[in-house]
DNA sequence: CGGGTTTCTGTAAACGTTTCCGGCAGCTGG
DNA sequence: CCAGCTGCCGGAAACGTTTACAGAAACCCG
């Protein structure tokens, strides 16, 4: 029976008596430092036979890193984040750091308490996507005791690294698409208006719609929940009057568009000839859905990509010198037409 | 400026300094263990003022654990996945642990890495969704340096945790479904053979048709990978001869029958009227399309809040007592019912 | 063979906690 | 007034590593 620790794992410790060595020339063999080829073999040896494997603990005590991030993001029902937590993840796992992820509800007060708990030293880093930045977050940010790099759109003076989509941009893409192919009566059923992608996204609809020469109605604007039900019952209310009904619906993710496509479907309307229908963020649903969802892809793969890079790159560069400024990238939305905005017959 | 060490957090020993006590005092007063009125009055005052967090990693050092989990799933991507990761995320969350996010790419020996790793003490358990089980799996299993739990089906003398689908059952259900409602010509698009859930429903697929009295053809089944392309190829390969064109299609997943629905969409076939189709798993993308789809839920988000369940009872009872007894559950499979395989009027 | 250089090794300290233990002060009761 | 408690406190050890430092061994060369 090998002597161990009461913990039952072998230690540096118990190979050190076994080989007869100090643990100094334990650890300096494992580490492949210098030593005598005969003390090498023994430590090589007692490790294997022990089956050992280092704490990854005690190391990071020692050198005050865990080779650990954290994401912390609302909510991974919801496939935008699904896709930046593979993109992040297979970052990480590239640059041989683990992947705690964190998911906060779209709590604001737990958004807060994984900014705090940076201080813990539990992760090295923080890639976080806040639904709202509060006057809290903005302190938080600023007061972080570790890189953090924020998915989304931070005041200028947040010497913060920043990804951000440009939602405004993406809003009228997916806008003029559907006044160049013909359409005209234009609804928009959006999240709720008090989160920053809300927002920015109606700011987008309205100047693209302005642009087109088209009128912002009221009647044909409906902001709720994100979610497929909440597009299902968007619908409802918009359809609910025969005369006035939209000849295009654009929706603020792919969620509600596939809940609009449904009400559609079940009162007999057609997609595209009768209604067009169009979502965002491109999500691996936009493919799901008959016929074949138009979307923006906002990037969340390549946000949550380059966040890690971002991260990563601070992670690199030693806090004494001259510390790195704070960066802030844009990912360029992308239209991405499909069968369910073809311009009809009469409309083009 | 207040004294910190090196790292500049502040520490235990800076609160000691500014307090004018003993590092155990601090330590005493911060987990609310006795001390005077006076002592705790300071110190509390001090780790306020200098914005005190304990160090995570010191604490995981002394008392061995680190209040950390892990799971580890071959694909992210998946919304099967996601709905575990969804239910552990909030059982361990719930618990106070935090959740460390493992994507294995379907490789053999990053599971068995995994596996492996769990001796350097940097999560306290693992729950784990292999794709197959060989017998280096099996192997690590029973060396595992702390508890697991797995999702999937074990060999019953390995003596470990684990929570498993009966995709056999399932696979029946809507198989009988399919025949009650009145399809003869059942089709099967499978996953990939050598994996545990493609056996499974293979399995399934053969009994349920054989108690139906229906007969097993070769030409009816196809084995491809899990996603929505391939099972649009597939379909393709399924209509190319219109003779014999299976009037349902029977899918082992919810991404499979998409494509599946997608193919019969553009070849004009009508679902159900035409041709029924009928999933696995009930992910969100079952509710995606149209029509939607009837889809056999395989329990993804129960086995996940069961397994992390398992694994924390596993950890709160001390290893020294008489261990707990392995043990295996079984989710049952549910048939959940859409408009995707509605009988037709001529078939009913 | 001895002095200097090089290589290797062991001792000990450090990372930031928690906790055991001995001691001191204050109190109580005889 | 003292023995015996009780309640707090500080010193020190421990968790498992890495690493600075100093000493020992080996080697080289004159």
């Amino acid at each position: 029976m090998p002597r161990t620790q009461s913990g039952g794992q072998p230690t540096i410790v118990s190979i050190a008596e076994r080989a007869e060595v100090s643990i100094a020339s334990v650890s300096r063999v494992l580490n492949g430092l210098g030593a005598r080829r005969d003390t090498v073999e023994r430590v090589e040896r007692a490790a294997a036979e022990l089956g050992y494997v280092p704490n990854a603990v005690a190391r990071s005590l020692k050198d005050g890193r865990t080779r650990q991030l954290t994401f912390a993001m609302p909510d991974i029902g919801n496939p935008v984040y699904v896709a930046m937590v593979r993109a992040i993840q297979s970052v990480t796992k590239a640059a041989g750091y683990r992947l705690l992820l964190h998911s906060t509800d779209a709590v604001v007060d737990d958004e807060l308490a994984v900014l705090r708990s940076l201080g813990d030293r539990t992760s090295d880093g923080l890639v976080i996507c806040p639904i709202r930045i509060t006057d809290e977050h903005v302190e938080a940010l600023r007061t972080a005791a570790g890189p953090v790099v924020v998915i989304g759109s931070l005041p200028d003076d947040v010497p913060v690294d920043s990804v951000r989509a440009d939602s405004v941009a993406g809003a009228a893409l997916a806008v003029r698409h559907l006044h160049e192919t013909g359409r005209r009566r234009i609804a928009f059923v959006n999240g709720p208006p008090d989160t920053v992608p809300g927002r920015n996204r109606d700011e987008g609809f309205r100047t693209a719609m302005a642009e087109c020469g088209l009128v912002y109605d009221d009647a044909l604007v409906v902001h709720t929940d994100f979610g497929i039900d909440s597009g299902a019952e968007a619908a409802e209310r918009l359809l609910a009057d025969d005369a006035s009904r939209p000849d295009a619906v654009f929706c603020a993710n792919d969620q509600l568009a596939l809940g609009v496509a449904r009400a559609l479907h079940s009162r007999g309307l057609r997609i595209p000839e009768d209604v067009a229908v169009a979502g965002m963020d491109d999500s691996l649903l936009a493919q799901a859905g008959w016929p074949p969802l138009t979307s923006v892809d906002l990037g969340s793969t390549e946000r949550g990509r380059h966040a890690a890079e971002l991260l990563l790159e601070r992670l690199r560069t030693p806090d004494g010198t001259h510390p790195l400024a704070p960066r802030t990238s844009t990912a360029p939305p992308r239209l991405v037409v499909r069968a369910s905005t073809a311009p009809t017959a009469v409309n083009s």
